[in-house]
DNA sequence: TGGACGGCTACAAACGTTTGCAGCAGAACC
DNA sequence: GGTTCTGCTGCAAACGTTTGTAGCCGTCCA
């Protein structure tokens, strides 16, 4: 026995078409008309059914968020600051995950497809192509990766991961591993790129180990070749790698930053919690999540012209990095970036 | 231009009532039609329309998960099983944030009344009543609450301060801070209300600090003063507000375990990432997140028979309890409950 | 051989909205 | 005083499904 348009439209006296301008289209009802109805509506506890008005608009109000894995402290933040944002324009957010999986990803769009006016597909592990097609079935909108023709947001990795490198060359490493993440990633391929462009430019060697699995594991099962290989330095493809790779290194009596330098990404929370601090590059999730949310609700056209946001990053230097072998005089390894505190509030 | 059951139906050259039959009922069309129907569907690419069939069924096979912060660690697990078990059943999840606001709390329950079979109301900030006001609206199942009346899930968080408790006085504590937490949190009037009894039972102090908010910034902000009064252990409302307290107690010079023990509540990914690691009390989120949605989707009066679950809680000790000024003779501190890997897993 | 029945399908109403169109009153204009 | 216009409201169709009912045809049983 929920209350419908036409309780409200008989309890106040109006057809039912009235109450529902008086909600909707307010400038073409009459203001006394339209404040009894909403009087009424109010007491009765009217809520209009949105699945009746999609089925007749086609618009559902409700966007699909696709991520990898929930429980990355990565993503957090970004689902916090989507949903919210979408709340503060009157849309719900179905939040689901892939499980790092490019199957159930596809499978999650066909299924939300119907249900959302577009999609947030947070680091797709698909193939562009993939994407492509399955964007002729709902908007989409992709964060973490840019597709041709797809409104995308991403974030400038490449800078971040040179700002990384040279950061370690600038603190006397030359021989720099790069804990690689998942098969399938674009960040990954272009952290990859920027970081072996830039080791290269500075006269350093850069190995690269991976694949791997973006988790903790994936970074603590590498440690024994990194090690083994000779490295002074890693950068890691995100800071959950970089924290299982200090443990896993502490664990076999190698020192951070002592022995090896760990340069994470990503800045979550989780960074400044361990020890030692992670240095890490910073991306504005939070502020890539309401930007995504704009792109897809700014329908259309519109969508195509500012097709790419590209996000700065930067480069927050802790406790995680210290000297290398072949150190030269130069500046405190303190001095860049400004401290975590102004870097983290400014970056809102 | 979306492929809708009519396209199917001229397609196929049956009715839509036979297109909808073999979808949703079909034991009543003939083997043959059916899968002709369901062959030409595959091809034209056709997916039911849920709004369509929510407004006529009543059910919009979404379900509501309503938390109180996303960002906070506890919660990812939670979400990610829930969404992964709704999806295995074919539902899919709105997730909302609450900010910790009791207001957004109710905004939101009526907000996604009308567009969900149910929701579930994980750590609510509002008063009793108010809850069953609203679930008079929709559907509700409260998570981390017991709600005379309403079905609920919980953890035994009695059983796991009582233990907390008792690990402390074991080792030797006899003045123990209770870190509090967030107002309105039944969860932290439950812990306070066994770890006062424990405490009183064993012979120890307790002093309660709080309430605080459940954050890092909580934990820290109370450091000095659970120092200047002299505590030699501490538990706190949860992981988060640990991490903080340590982190600001050795920023005071105050060594843990050292000088003053700390354990924490929920066993999140962060207390086994942190050093020392920390001794917590674990929760079983995911199974929690599972037993949720299970009740919320049994609908009707078994609902009703099964009204609360409770979950286990177990304390798992690492390494940021140690002995206190009391200490006597008695087990090796790391004796009690298995180690952290068995732990972890036989909880599931 | 007639009737009952069972299996299958078509018909049409309904779900709660939105929205183009028509109608109506009064104001404004000439 | 007629016409046009404006502001407001009612009417009814439509959105894409589900589902109760009725109809058809063939089979089975007596």
């Amino acid at each position: 026995m929920p209350v419908t348009i036409r309780d409200v439209a008989r309890a106040s006296g109006v057809h039912v078409s009235t109450v529902s301008r008086s909600f909707s289209a307010p400038h073409l009802v009459n203001p006394e008309t339209r404040t009894h109805v909403l009087a009424v509506a109010e007491e009765l506890g009217y809520r209009p059914n949105r699945a009746a008005r999609a089925l007749i608009t086609g618009r559902t109000h409700n966007i699909g968020l696709i991520v990898a894995d929930i429980a990355n402290p990565f993503f957090p933040p970004l689902i916090k600051a989507a949903e919210s944002h979408a709340r503060s324009r009157d849309y719900h957010v179905f939040v689901a995950d892939t499980s790092e999986d490019a199957g159930v990803e596809e499978e999650l769009v066909l299924a939300l497809a119907k249900q959302v006016d577009g999609i947030l597909l947070c680091s797709p592990r698909m193939s562009n192509t993939q994407i492509e097609q399955l964007s002729r079935e709902v908007p989409l909108v992709v964060v973490n990766r840019p597709v041709p023709g797809l409104p995308a947001v991403v974030m400038d990795l490449g800078q971040g991961a040179r700002l990384a490198v040279e950061h370690l060359v600038a603190l006397g490493h030359r021989s720099i591993a790069l804990l690689g993440g998942p098969r399938g990633s674009w960040t990954n391929r272009e952290i990859r790129r920027a970081a072996t462009l830039a080791a290269r430019t500075a006269g350093a060697e850069l190995t690269v180990f991976g694949p791997n699995p973006p988790t903790e594991e994936g970074g603590a099962a590498q440690a024994d070749a990194i090690a083994r290989a000779g490295a002074t330095a890693v950068l890691a493809y995100n800071d959950l790698m970089a924290v299982g790779l200090i443990d896993a290194l502490d664990h076999n009596g190698v020192k951070v930053p002592d022995q090896i330098s760990v340069v994470g990404i990503d800045d979550t929370a989780l960074s400044r919690r361990i020890r030692p601090m992670l240095t890490t590059v910073a991306t504005p999730t939070a502020a890539a999540g309401r930007a995504a949310v704009d792109m897809l609700l700014q329908h259309g056209d519109d969508r195509r012209t500012t097709a790419l946001v590209t996000l700065q990053t930067e480069l927050v230097i802790r406790d995680s990095s210290g000297p290398g072998p072949h150190r030269t005089a130069g500046p405190g390894r303190r001095q860049g970036p400004p401290p975590d505190g102004v870097a983290l509030t400014s970056r809102e």
